[in-house]
Order: structure tokens, then sequence, then C-alpha cells
DNA sequence: CTGTTAGCGCCTTCAA
DNA sequence: TTGAAGGCGCTAACAG
């Protein structure tokens, strides 16, 4: 079932029913009409496969996932909500203009490159979530297609970068404590070293620490984005002596913020009263727990959206410079900052969205 | 940068560097590293279509997710885990083969079938994870290329299906909550008729009423899988004079369960001692909420692999007869039908059927 | 072991 | 308004 079958049957060349396959050209109503009937009696469907080809076009953009941070990090939840809506997001563009989404999920090993090279050669461009190759493989790349990262290093040269400011809304957190509830010793559970979002949000903790004299970080913990690894930070807590234990941890993410307050309270520690709590991401599950989670909340759908949109623009005119883009992210007071509940119809409110 | 490019640096046939490419044929040792050399050094990657076209099989599988299941379902948490598990499950054999994954969000309506039919042009087999198209054009669909359901309705003749054992893991519920706690009076909320797995839920349920005499189902509605149909449920409920109020709320999905549950409890009723409250999923947020939810644990990434897989042996032989299989699903106790809190590792070990 | 040569199915000038 | 014909980049016989 080919082009030309259409043609014999209609008694037509092969390009006039490309033509009216695709509405171009002026095609004579009664031949259109002839060869529409054709092609829906006979249900011919084009092959993608030749049409790239001849196009030189593949209308296909790629979306490299993280399929985990590395061991110690449980990735139903790690990337959980960030992949399902980033997907959603990039999708929405990509469908608009017929386009697809092609979908790849990679592990940081030594194979990476390999696959994302094989990967360059069906698609017209990509999207990668994180930065699982090298930055001098990635400019090799980047010389090839057109390349954008979601969630990346904003200073990785070469590609074009989207991401939620962690910045500001790291610091705006901090300063929610330190300002309203008057938290004085912070202790922050960061995410894995290589994750540019976890360097991100650390550094900006650090820099809104020195923004107030007086305020001091007591301690440091390094997760994998995983509970555990804020179940982990908890315990290290609770083995110093009450005095010394920080007013407020900040955590990396919801996964790690949940982990850490469900260790704190089962181990007799009032959460926020003895210690506050605080995540970032703003999981669906935060609203649920008690209490429920304060933090900060990226746009993912969003993100996945900008990103592509960047893409496609990339991939229509590569001659365009490189840019970074920061999506602004929102602070969600709840209650495990100290904040009194809210009332109950609110919650409600903001758990159906 | 093609493959006579490559050729002709190395000063051998375009066929020669086929074989080295691939492996396949023998090539003197010498030829073959000089190949390879030229290679790298060109940076060279074949072109994903032309491969296609020539060999007849364009190597992607395709995967239709649901955009939503109509108006008053959310999203974000309806499919929520369901996508990305089942995602991560059929991008496992996908990706050991080499072969890549081509996504898709649709709604169900009038332009999907059109748009499956433009999917059908760009892949070797399709993966459905749920009906939206009606059932002859589905067959229709299947006429062209191998199709695999993945929760669909098991009933549905030319295509293969692979599900999750809604109706076992249902009954084992109900006949928890009656054995167990002693429920005589049940209420049903259940998922939108139109869904597959929402039907089976409920059947099952009547199913096992009807082998429990003296047990009634005292009330029934109908959500469409998002938590807000919990929460009307439960002021449906709460309308009823308390003493015609049902001993057990069994619920579709935990989504529901949680919208009910926090219904319930915002109204001075306490779960699980006035009323039990159960679910199905076995969704993150149902460890997370108090009480824990007691539900129904669906393997969902199993559930993507066995449908990739099948999908995969189908391709490969298209007269393989059509199957359906079965998924076992696990009876997840917790605190909400009333049993007491559990060790979580015991929980983990109770495995059922 | 290596080269020659048809296609694969569609698009797109260039002519008519 | 329509047709003829040359690619697009790669694979796979078939020869040598």
């Amino acid at each position: 079932m080919t082009l030309y079958d259409v043609a014999r049957e209609a008694d037509v060349s092969t390009a006039t029913v490309s033509r009216v396959l695709h509405g171009h050209d002026r095609v004579k109503a009664s031949t259109r009409q002839r060869v529409l009937d054709i092609i829906e009696a006979l249900g011919y469907v084009p092959d993608g496969a030749a049409q790239s080809l001849s196009r030189k076009r593949k209308q296909i953009v790629g979306l490299i996932a993280v399929e985990s941070r590395g061991p110690g990090s449980d990735i139903e939840q790690t990337s959980l909500l960030f992949l399902e809506e980033v997907l959603r997001g990039v999708e929405s563009p990509v469908g608009d203009i017929g386009w697809s989404l092609l979908i790849s999920f990679m592990v940081r090993d030594d194979t990476a490159y390999a696959r994302l090279q094989s990967m360059s050669g069906k698609v017209d461009g990509l999207l990668i979530s994180e930065g699982i190759v090298s930055s001098p493989e990635l400019a090799t790349l980047a010389r090839r297609l057109p390349i954008v990262l979601v969630a990346g290093s904003p200073d990785e040269p070469n590609v074009d970068v989207v991401d939620a400011d962690n910045r500001t809304g790291t610091r705006a957190l901090v300063c929610h404590l330190v300002e309203v509830h008057n938290a004085t010793r912070l202790y922050y559970v960061a995410g894995p070293d290589e994750a540019p979002d976890a360097r991100a949000r650390r550094n900006a903790f650090d820099e809104e620490l020195a923004r107030h004299p007086g305020v001091t970080a007591c301690g440091y913990f390094e997760g994998r984005f995983a509970s555990s690894g804020g179940k982990l930070a908890a315990q290290e807590i609770l083995a110093t002596p009450r005095r010394d234990r920080p007013d407020a941890v900040v955590c990396a993410n919801d996964q790690m913020a949940i982990g850490a307050m469900r260790e704190l309270q089962a181990n007799g520690v009032a959460v926020p009263t003895d210690i506050a709590v605080v995540g970032f991401d703003d999981i669906y599950s935060g609203a649920l727990v008690t209490p429920s989670l304060t933090t900060v909340s990226q746009p993912m759908r969003l993100l996945g959206e900008r990103a592509c949109s960047r893409l496609l623009e990339r991939i229509a005119d590569p001659a365009l410079p490189h840019q970074v883009e920061l999506l602004p992210t929102r602070l969600v007071i709840r209650e495990s900052c100290g904040c009194a509940a809210a009332p109950a119809a609110l919650v409600q409110d903001r758990v159906q969205r």
C-alpha cells in the first residue's frame, strides 16, 4: 500500500496524490475528490520514514530522561512528577505542529554518549533533561543538531538551557524561615553534587544565609534526592544533643523533606514546633502529609513547554544565538515551616488544584 | 555527512562501510579499522529515516497515552504514576534491542482515530493505554499493524491485551473487608463507565458481594477517578442518617479514596473506626496519608514490560494468535481498612494469591 | 573479502 | 492543472 498504488488506482501521477495529501498545490476539485476517495477506500497512510528521508526532516524531537541518579535514589519518587509533567509540557508544542516525540531513558554511564549519538540520527533535535554527558561531548553533539537542556546547568555553553529559577526559589524559602519564623540555625539537606539543580539550590542557600548575620548553617548532609536521604539526615540531627539541633531543616527536594519529617516525628520531635522542615518541588504528596509541606513550586509543565518551543525555534533557525531562560518559581507556604494551618477548604482545593 | 562520504574517504564501497557499521559480514580487519577511524574522525552517524526505509522496518514502537478521562478528572493524579511506571516498563524491552519509543498523548475525541492513523505510519507497532477509539476502528488499525492494549478491555477482539487482574484484586479487597472486619454494608465509588478497568473493578465488587449473603451494597457513586469524585461520594454519604451509613467505602482508585477519606474526616467521621475506606492502585501518596491507605497494588511497570514484549513478538511474527494476559495484583493492607498499623516490612511481604 | 546496483516510498523541481 | 523523473541515505542481493 504505497503512493503508487493510490496513483494507479486513481489514474493520476504520484505527484498529484502527494499534492492532494498535503493540500499544497491547486488540484482540480474533481480530481482531488477522486484521489481522496481512493485513499479512504484503500486505507492508505503515508510512510513516515520515506517522508522523512525525502523531506530531509524527520519531524521528530528526542527527549532524554535520566533513568536514575544512581544507587540510593528511589526512582519512582525522584523524577516522578518531574518526568511526567515535563513530558506533557513537551508533547504539547510538538503535537501541535504534527511532529512526534521520541523518548529514551539513560543512565549517566560510559554508554550514554554512544546512545545519544545513535539517537541523534533519528531526530531533528534533542531535549536533554540533565547533564548525562560531559560538557565537551555535549558540545560535539550540539554541532550536529540543536540541543536544549531542560533543568540543566545554566552555564553550559553551546546549547540552550531552560530551567526553573532555583536560586530565587530557595532564597525566598530561606528568607521566609529566617524573617517570619526567626530561625537562626539551619540545617541543609542537599541533593547529589552532580545534579545542576542540586548545586544551584545549595549555593542559593549559602548565599541567602550570608545575607542574614546571626543566622548560621549548623549542618549539611548530601542525599540523593530520595526520601531515604532525608531519613539519614534526620538521624544525624537526632544524634546531636537537643541544644545543638537546628531550628529548621531545608531540603533540596520534597522527597527528602518528607523522609526527614517522618523520621523526626517517629523519634518524638514535633514538626514544625521543635524543628521546621521545608522542601522543594511541590510534589502532590506534599499537600497530603501531616503537617503539610511548605515548599517551592516549579513550573514543570511550563519547563517542558518552553524547552520544546525553544528547540523548535532553533531547528527552524540553527543560527539563533544560544540562550538561557529561567522560569519563575513560587513559594508554597503550608504548615511544616510553622505557619498556621490553612482552613480545610483551602487545603482541599489545593489538593485538587 | 553520509555513508558515501565515509566510503569515499576510506576508499571502499558503501556496502563495506555498511558492513563495518553493523559487524555483520566478515571484513578484513585492516579495512574495518580504517573505516572505523574515518567514521570516528568524521563523526558520522547513520540517518535513521534512510535506514528505516531501506530495512522496511522503523524499529520504533508507539505508545498512546490518554491525556485525560474527561472533565472533572485531574490529570496529574489520575494517570500519574500510571504513565510514568508503564513508560519505564515499556522502554526497557524496546531499548534492549536498540529500538525507539514514540509517545503521543491523546484525548478520546473525534480526531483520535485520524491521529492514530498518522502515527501508524511512523511505527512498527502500537501500544494503546486504553480504549480511546471504538472497537471497529481498533480492528481496522490492527489490520494494518500490530497493536497491544495496555490495561484495556480484555474482551477486545483482534488485538492483544495485557492488563492487571482487576477482578481478583478487587475481590480480595472486598473479601478482606467482609471477613476480617465484618463489614456488612459497603458503599462503592466507581470510576467512569467508559474505562474498562473501572468496569472490571465494579463488576468484581458486585460479584464478590454476591458471594457473601447478608452483605449489601448500600450505595454507588460514579466518579471520574479524581479525588473530587471521592469527595462528592463522601458528601452523599454524610447526607444520609448516621444509621444508614456504610461500614466501608470501596473506591475504584486511590485518588478517590483519599478524597473520600479527607472529606469524611473533615466532617467528624473517623476512618477507619466509623467508616473504613479502601482504594486501588497503590499510589505513592497512599502510604503517606493518615490513616495509611489499604489498597491493591498493580504491577504497572511489569504491565508496560509485558505489553511491550508481546508487541515485539507480534511484530516479529504477525501470525501469532491474539492473547490476553492478566498480571497478578497484590493486596496491600495498611490502616484505613481497620487493621492495626503494621511494620512496613510485613505489609511489603504480604503477597496475595 | 569487496564492489555494483537496485530498490525502499515519497517529495519536488521542471516541463508540459 | 498535471506528469515525468531525479534524488533523499542506506541496505541487501548478487557478482566477482
